[in-house]
DNA sequence: GCGATATGTAACATATCAAGTTACATGAGA
DNA sequence: TCTCATGTAACTTGATATGTTACATATCGC
């Protein structure tokens, strides 16, 4: 099944803004995704409604970070995507009158939503800061290697 | 995201099998789980390479259980689907250049393998007997009510 | 052997949805 | 007012689960 990759696109345009101050345009941040400005649009609306991002428009205008983001959980940015599906299966019918498929179904309800519950919870307790941290820790190491931030 | 029901599918056609002896007909068990005989003999394939049903051809042919349901779990079952993705969420990249998406993928990782280690481990907790044995029980109360063990 | 029945499978159709793209409206600053 | 930026609707694309048709192959009963 094709993937879900927005809650990733969206974190790395937030890890690339807390790299630095200014205010950047869907533009800029879409061409450091290597994808399109609308489709940066459409990520960040989400975080913009919940109040952790900003965004501006005309001359100097763009996206800037508004949040503490030692009190921003990655289960905070999935929620302001909309809390989209987690789990690539789920039940052939839900409610269904055949006792054959409510025992199925229950057995499988049963460890899909003990996934999801782990899956929240631990997303739950990583802060943007602290991928900020990690991020920060790469690039220390890596420049003691003579290399870029980005590569192909 | 559209969702994978091939595992709820294929355990919802066990079931019915492991209820009477006799061979099935992909057409009988399609009608049950009012789809398609083809799709029926798709989700069975990988079945029946790992022993866990057989089928036969022409006069008195069809679908039969050929494994001991309290030696099957779930997770079995699910492996004989080709074990599909888990998760309706990836990352945008493997194996990125950028640090910030290095980063942001390990943190994603961790929790995705983990709510997937889960899921695996529930799943391998629940044999086929074990749901068999759930329906009788939900087929002697409903009876009880002198309702049909199918319905709308 | 022959016809009926069943699986096996390829090929094609359909539906859904993430992602990408185009177009245009709206608003802010120089 | 002109330029730059977001806001958003509408459309296109690609992937994939699911459904369908068609036909080949194997097996049973006569």
């Amino acid at each position: 099944m094709r993937r879900d990759s927005r809650l990733s696109g969206v974190l790395h345009v937030l890890l690339h803004m807390a790299q630095q101050p200014g205010p950047f345009t869907s533009e800029t941040l879409a061409k450091a995704m290597d994808t399109n400005p609308v489709v940066i649009r459409r990520i960040m609306a989400g975080l913009r409604e919940l109040g952790y991002v900003r965004s501006e428009k005309g001359h100097g205008g763009g996206w800037t970070l508004a949040c503490d983001l030692s009190k921003v959980t990655l289960r905070d940015v999935y929620a302001a995507l909309g809390s989209p599906a987690l789990l690539a299966m789920g039940n052939r019918t839900e409610a269904p009158g055949c006792l054959v498929e409510q025992a199925v179904n229950a057995a499988l309800d049963q460890a899909f939503s003990d996934a999801e519950a782990l899956l929240l919870s631990r997303l739950g307790e990583v802060t943007l800061a602290m991928l900020s941290e990690d991020f920060r820790k790469r690039l220390g190491s890596r420049k003691h290697h003579g290399m870029h931030a980005h590569g192909a």
